[in-house]
DNA sequence: ATTAGGG
DNA sequence: CCCTAAT
């Protein structure tokens, strides 16, 4: 009889109606290629995100956890099958009950480089640089970095180059291609790990999402980045039309600004970057992203004997209030000014030159004309780092009126973790903790080490100081609103079992109550993200092992989905209502297990 | 806010 | 994971 029914439980299970229409890596390959010039931003904040990363919580907060078998004690379900509950909190139990909890605030204004970001005269960006393949990446090993060299632009213009990668090659390496900048992948996966600590970069998925990794750097899901964005949007940045649903004609891209979209407006942002960059003829060919970080200009001029030489051991940055309780660990501080730096970038940033005390905002000045000569004592030259006043992405063929969109509207789920993905759940609650409110005063002027050692060599066009402008060409659109699409974070197989197991109790259709009650407290696990998981747990289940791909799941795991599928597709349309189920427990257990619809 | 499905 | 449509 047993053996019977079990067929039968085998025979549904593996009938089940329609499979995904095609390998999910058949639609994958929709993800285009986009040259994320953003990237140079990502890889800035990643760099400094590594700063803090290891304090980062460990996400295995769940491992550990036991659950019960479906089928046993089900009624303890509220201690025991909510693995997701009561994590363990490492953050120093900051919990939003405290408001009370005394603060401290301290003010951000400048990082440092390392020692060995000692400018040199590196060839950064030569000729094979700009032309195609050539990677930058040579000069990883150092934070800042100035090459200058012949470049044949894009034009068939012989210029040369004066590259500031500086700030590029203090963090992730970046690629130059044809006069773009890109970010491997290898990049991308340097961060991605940091946020989960799977195999990112495994398969295509793996680099696909690895690659959106950075992106996500940026996303605003805190309520601190969310103040702080709020804050920096009020104050210093612009903000963004709430809607460009309308195509470009020029790009054919359409530009979809507007909560849960940034993805695409992003890309539509990044695009038209490109776009004109390349109209910009006036300009690098290399690059000059709007980000304002990833610098690369050239110059006409060859080298002079009267160049000016420096080193920029830091850059000042807006000043970044910071407030914070006491009882807040140094690990959610870091990832406040973490969150805070990387609104900060994702608005964009420029340089912006100082000169004994004042900044210097014409772009055309020469340096001598502006006091920078090799004889004047450059200890009052400073370059400070400032948010872009950045500029809508108006299409240029936009007709429509551009209606800014409110940055607390972002939703949760385009808003994304601030930078660390590891964080346990309470980062979060940490957070809320936090009072970062980022506010720019007059840019107080960085002197840093005037370089005197001939390691330190920055050959500085005396005509043009338009080479060291890293501004963004023309003020273009700054994406502003970069919520992206949410950092992957693979299932566990701890977490598959809650699943699983909540499945098995509540069904397919009550996604709602799954997250509530196996869950609950996992923020970032949407209901929706379960029911996408048990999708994709079904089409593993019924794909060949070798065709599977990430953390394998146990097969014991795959065929309890497998059964509780075909139990679930049965019983469809019945009384699958709740009211049905609530005491299904140990019987539908048999029932499950035998493959009888009860 | 949820659910269901396509992408 | 994201996005939408339909509840």
């Amino acid at each position: 009889m047993v053996f019977k029914r079990k067929l039968d439980c085998v025979s549904v299970a593996f009938d089940y109606p329609n499979i995904p229409k095609a390998p999910r890596s058949c639609r994958r390959k929709v993800l285009n290629k986009r040259t994320d010039a953003m990237d140079l931003l990502a890889s800035l904040a990643g760099k400094l995100l590594e700063e803090c990363e290891s304090s980062s919580a460990s996400s295995n907060a769940f491992e550990g956890n036991t659950h019960n078998h479906f089928g046993k004690e089900i009624k303890q379900e509220d201690h025991d099958n909510k693995p997701f509950k009561s994590k363990s909190s490492d953050q120093g139990n900051n919990s939003v009950s405290r408001p009370n909890t005394s603060e401290k605030t301290c003010v951000v204004n400048s990082f440092s480089f390392p020692d060995d970001g000692v400018l040199e005269r590196t060839p950064v960006c030569e000729t094979k640089n700009v032309k195609s393949e050539g990677i930058i990446e040579e000069a990883h090993d150092v934070n800042v970095d100035i090459g200058f060299g012949e470049v044949e632009a894009t034009g068939g213009l012989v210029a040369d180059t004066c590259n500031l990668t500086a700030l590029d090659v203090q963090f992730p390496k970046s690629v130059c291609v044809d006069g773009e900048l890109k970010s491997p992948s290898r990049v991308n996966g340097s961060l991605a790990r940091q946020g989960n600590h799977t195999n990112l970069g495994r398969d295509d998925d793996e680099k696909l999402y690895s690659y959106h990794k950075f992106s996500n750097k940026f996303k605003y899901r805190s309520p601190t980045v969310r103040r702080i964005r709020k804050s920096l949007s009020s104050k210093y940045w612009k903000q963004v039309p709430k809607d460009f649903g309308h195509y470009r004609a020029d790009t054919g891209i359409k530009a979809l600004y507007r909560k849960r979209k940034s993805s695409y407006g992003y890309n539509a942002w990044q695009r038209e970057n490109i776009y004109k960059r390349r109209r910009s003829p006036d300009r690098s060919s290399v690059v000059t992203s709007d980000g304002g970080l990833s610098s690369g200009s050239i110059s006409k001029l060859p080298e002079k004997r009267d160049s000016v030489k420096l080193s920029i051991k830091s850059f000042r940055i807006p000043e970044l209030f910071i407030e914070v309780p006491e009882t807040a660990t140094v690990g959610s501080l870091k990832r406040t000014v973490m969150e805070a730096v990387s609104v900060l970038l994702s608005g964009g940033i420029r340089v912006g030159v100082v000169v004994h005390g004042k900044k210097v905002r014409d772009d055309k000045k020469t340096l001598s004309q502006t006091g920078i000569s090799c004889e004047e004592n450059l200890t009052n030259l400073g370059f400070t780092l400032e948010p872009c006043p950045s500029k809508v992405p108006l299409p240029l063929c936009s007709e429509d009126p551009v209606i800014p969109i409110e940055p607390t509207n972002l939703s949760e789920r385009s808003a994304a973790q601030p930078t660390l993905d590891t964080e346990t759940p309470q980062a979060d609650v940490v957070e809320n903790n936090l009072e970062l409110v980022p506010y720019q005063k007059e840019m107080i002027p960085v002197v840093e080490q005037p370089s005197t050692d001939s390691k330190a060599l920055v050959p500085v066009p005396p005509l043009e100081v338009d080479a060291l402008a890293i501004v963004p060409l023309n003020q273009k659109p700054k994406r502003t609103e970069l919520a992206q699409r949410r950092t992957r974070r693979p299932f566990s197989v701890t977490e598959v079992e809650a699943l699983v197991q909540a499945v098995e109790e509540l069904g397919t259709g009550r996604w709602r109550d799954v997250k509530l009650r196996a869950f609950e407290d996992a923020d970032h696990r949407t209901y929706v993200d379960l029911k996408d998981k048990w999708k994709t747990l079904v089409h593993t289940a019924s794909i060949s092992p070798q065709q599977r791909r990430g953390e394998p799941v146990p097969q014991e795991l795959l065929d309890r989905v497998l059964r509780a599928y075909g139990y679930w597709s049965q019983r469809q349309g019945k009384h699958q209502g709740r009211g049905a189920n609530k005491d299904l427990d140990v019987n539908r257990g048999r029932a499950i297990e035998s493959g009888v619809s009860v």
